[in-house]
Order: C-alpha cells, then structure tokens, then sequence
RNA sequence: GGCCCCAUGGUCAAGUGGUUAAGACGCUGCCCUCUCAAGGCGGAGUCAGGGGUUCAAUUCCCCUUGGGGCUACCA
C-alpha cells in the first residue's frame, strides 16, 4: 500500500456515551495517520436529529484528548475542506442530490411509512425479504402531481443498478463481492431534507479528499451502496479497511451489560490513558516483537494495517488491568495519590479539601497501594485500614491469630518496644520487630502475624515497617490494646 | 429468510504448505517474603468438524457447524 499523503478521518456520531469501540476506530485511524505523517479529521456526523447532541460531542472530543488522539483537521481546528459538522452542511448535500436527480442515479419518493409497512408485511407473510419495491421509480406527472397535492414530503431514493458485481478492495479482508441485486433502491434523503448516513458519508468523505476509511466492521456490508453512489458521482474511491468489532464475555458485540463501555466510565475508574491506548491497540493488532506493553510512540513506529486481524475480539478486563497496573507503577507518587483521592473522598476517607500536612499524609499512605491496585478506584479498599480505628477481624482465622497462646507476649513485648523508640521509621520499626523476634524465638510469622492482625485486623496487606510510621505510634498502641482485648472476648 | 464477514488454548494472538504450533493475560507449582501485591523460574492448556487438492495441510478449496454484521426516512 502507499503511503503518501494519507488522510483518514475519524466521524462519530454524538448520540451517546463515546464507546471504547469507536475509540479503536479513532485509534487506528490516528495511528495510520501518524505513521505515515497523514492528516487525521474529525468529522462529526449529527444527521440524526433525535439522538445527536451538542453535549455528547463535547464527551467524544474529550475523551479523544484525554486519549492523546489529537486530530490536526476538523471540528474546532478547522481545515481546507469544512465544516466538519455534518449539519451545517446541508447545502452541499443538496447540490448533489440534483446532479444525482438530473442524472436519473435518484429519483423522488412518496411512499409513506405506512405504504411502506404494509408492503413489507405482505413481502413478509409470502415469505420473502422486506425490500423496497422500487415502486416510485417511474411515477408519471400525474401521479407526482397528486402526491404533491396531498401534501405528501417525498424522500429522495438512489436507483441502484441492476446485475452489477460491486467489489470492495478491503485493506484488512481482501475483496469482498457484492450483487447489486441484492440491494434494493435506498434513501438517500429523508423527507425532512436531512441525508442518510450512507449518503452524506460518500460526499464528505470524499470532499474531505479521505484516502483511507477505517472503520468497524458493521459498516462493511453499507459499503457497496456507498461505492454505488460514489461511481454516480465520478468520485474516486478511496481504500477501505473494516475493522473487526469489539465483543463481550459472551461473544456478543460489547453493550452495557457487559460492564463499563464508555472511555469516560474507564476514565472514572482511574484507568490511565496510555494503558488504555495500549490495549486498544492490542485488540485486532499485535507488535512484531513479544513485549506488550509498549509506548504509544512504539506503537506508532510498529503499526501498519496489513497486521490488523480479522477476527473480532473479546474484550479482556483482566489483560487491561494488568497493562494499568503497570502503568501506574509507574506514576510518581503525588500523580498517583491525585488519581485516587477522590475515590477516598467518594469512600468518606477524607474531606475534598486537605491542609497541605494531611495531604502529603495521604500521598504516603496511597503510595502503599501503588503496586496493589489495578485501578485508582481500588485504592479506598487497600488503604481503608488507615482510616477506620474502630474494625472487625477480616475473617475467623485472622482472630484466631490473636488468640494464639503466644499472641499476648509478644503484643505486650512490642507495644512496650514501640512506646520506647525515640524516632519512628521504616528502618527503627524493623529493627524493633527483629529484636521482638530474637528475644521471644518464636520466629518471624508468631511476630509480625499478631502485630498486623492487631493493627489491621487482617492477615493481608502492606509491610507493616510502612503502615506503623504512618499510623503513628498512639494509634498503632491503641489498637493493640483494642483488638487484643477483642480476640480474647 | 437473503447477502456479507469471521473461526489457532478460557482470552488477546504469532504463524502464511514441511515448526518441538511463538509470546502475552488469566489459571497453576516453586522461589522470595510476616502476609498480600510485585518480581524470578517452571507447568497445564489450542489449530471447531467433515471432505477434497498435495509427497505433505493450522496454512489452499468446498461443505457443515458456531459466532457476528447488514438488510431503517439509525449511524
């Protein structure tokens, strides 16, 4: 394939929440762009008056920033061949339409919904496909005199040809072969002026000068209408490339009840932008070598189309935590403490506003959970010991900890230890807990065990060398004293 | 129903006629360790089924099965 002067372009439709399918498909276009120093342009497709909204596509453009996906042509930039919105390009679609209709590629329809139900019903009881009849095709002057007379809107439907093999030359399927026969004469405008999808996409894809469409695969099967309308117009056909579709659990394409399926959901959760980038690209698409985890720019130098798989994919929660986690290790500790507090906020952890002490308080305390979660939103849980004295044991076993005959020494031995050492750290805390271990012989586990379960009322959780000096030694000795008296109870 | 796409382990996948069929996530064993996490070293697990073509099929063709998409005055 060439790689000259591309020029892709990524078009929403801002009718809800931005799907993490529809930021592959973004993704993709933006890595080709950037691979081989293309245009990337963001289209915004709003013919559908019900569902668009100015809001939804202030969601998409935010997420696409947040993602790092930024578009050098379009909506907000602006660019050579705009507007970017399809909307405020009505009277270009319009022009179009004549040629189309002056050709006799399209003619005026007035069938109304209810024509068109009642036939589809009766091609369905006699058992064949619903498809339009193609009945307003030839309608005499007469007849269009008095459909107008009744005041009926007519849409404007394309006159697809006859018994000819339409081939889409797709990028990652191959060639793909379609009769047109199969295609019955589609609207290409809607009574109310306002074209179709499969419509207003041709003309500004190709006004737009868009060299390569990559786009999901449920718009593979529109394509050779689109193609069809193409070839009316004497536009060039650009290259396609159809992507296959994101699934769910169950193999069925991803929808909500598959759990989050918005990038902003993601961004709630305290997912980073480059993991998700990272295992977007994952999906459909491998690197050439065996690392995974790569930087964007890496994935850029790496990616090429001829690599994107054909077959769709499951969604892996359990990959993209892993591909987070790493990521966030890699955070500095205050970048990582921004993320999650106000998930500590949302858990009644801590105030929205923290004096400058408690918040470098509160960035030591996160940075235990640092390699433990994979997502900011986890944090509440890993760290809550610190914010609630009053707790019950986790589980019966880890009372049962306290309860070892054995316990009560070595509690008193360390509270004794601890309320004696002048400075409190890591280093002082560890020594402490291996001189209770030397004097008591008891060994490692009968020390440090009590002493965290004690404290944390469970058996698992950070190096207690980093939870003692940050629970400070009032509140450690009170809880010794606390849940000792608990266990034996 | 018609048309179209897809098919390698639980998941993502490499592979392009001859390979011990990579790697990653997950699972699991061991090590490390007070514990969990992380990390290190191992392990189990795959070419959907049936026909061809060929000296040889995971790889090419056909059928079946399964999944998905389109078939809207939604995109």
């Amino acid at each position: 394939m060439t790689y000259e002067n591309i020029r892709v372009r990524f078009a929403p439709s801002p009718t809800g929440p931005f799907h993490i399918g529809g930021a592959r498909s973004a993704l993709f276009n933006w890595l080709l762009a950037k691979k081989t120093g293309g245009t990337f342009v963001l289209r915004i497709e709003d013919t559908d008056r019900e569902r668009s909204s100015r809001e939804s596509e202030e969601n998409i453009k935010a997420a696409l920033r947040w993602l790092g996906m930024d578009w050098n042509e379009g909506v907000d930039v602006g660019g050579d061949y705009g507007p970017y919105r399809q909307m405020e390009r009505l009277d270009t679609y319009a022009r179009y339409t004549e040629q189309l209709i002056a050709q006799g590629d399209a003619y005026y329809c007035y069938c109304t919904d209810e024509e068109l139900e009642t036939e589809r019903q009766a091609l369905l009881a006699a058992g064949k496909m619903p498809r339009y009849g193609n009945r307003c095709r030839n309608l005499t002057e007469e007849e269009i005199a008095r459909f107008k007379a009744e005041g009926r809107r007519p849409t404007v439907r394309f006159r697809v040809p006859a018994g000819k093999s339409v081939v889409v030359d797709d990028q990652v399927r191959g060639r793909v072969t379609f009769d047109s026969d199969g295609i019955g004469d589609f609207v290409i405008v809607k009574s109310d002026g306002i074209p179709t999808y499969n419509y207003a996409v041709v003309i500004d894809d190709a006004l737009m000068k868009i060299t390569h469409v990559i786009r999901a695969e449920e718009h593979l099967s529109n394509t050779p209408r689109q193609i069809l309308i193409y070839e009316a117009l004497g536009f060039p056909v650009p290259a396609f490339g159809h992507i296959s579709l994101i699934l769910g659990k169950d193999r069925s394409k991803m929808s909500k009840r598959h759990g989050a399926t918005s990038v902003e959901q993601y961004r709630q959760l305290g997912y980073l932008p480059e993991a998700l980038v990272n295992f977007l690209s994952l999906l459909g698409w491998s690197p050439s070598g065996e690392e995974e985890i790569l930087p964007v720019e890496e994935i850029i130098r790496q990616f090429s189309l001829e690599h994107v798989a054909k077959n769709p994919a499951v969604f892996d929660v359990d990959k993209l935590n892993w591909i987070n986690q790493h990521y966030l290790r890699k955070l500095s500790d205050e970048a990582f403490a921004d993320l999650c507090l106000p998930h500590l906020v949302a858990a009644g952890f801590v105030a929205a506003e923290l004096t400058p002490e408690d918040k470098a308080w509160v960035v030591q305390v996160l940075a235990l959970a640092k390699e433990q979660v994979s997502y900011a939103a986890q944090a509440p849980d890993v760290v809550r010991l610190f914010f609630t004295d009053d707790f019950d044991f986790e589980t019966e076993e880890a009372k049962a900890v306290l309860q070892d005959e054995t316990a009560p020494a070595v509690l008193e031995l360390f509270a004794e230890k601890l309320q004696a050492l002048e400075v409190v750290d890591g280093a002082s805390v560890q020594a402490l807990l291996k001189s209770v271990v030397k004097e008591t012989k008891l060994g490692g586990k009968k020390v440090y065990m009590p002493v965290r379960v004690s404290i944390t009322g469970c058996q698992h959780g950070p190096e207690l060398t980093h939870i003692i000096p940050l629970l400070g030694v009032e509140r450690t000795l009170k809880r010794l004293r606390a849940s000792l008296a608990k266990a034996q109870a």
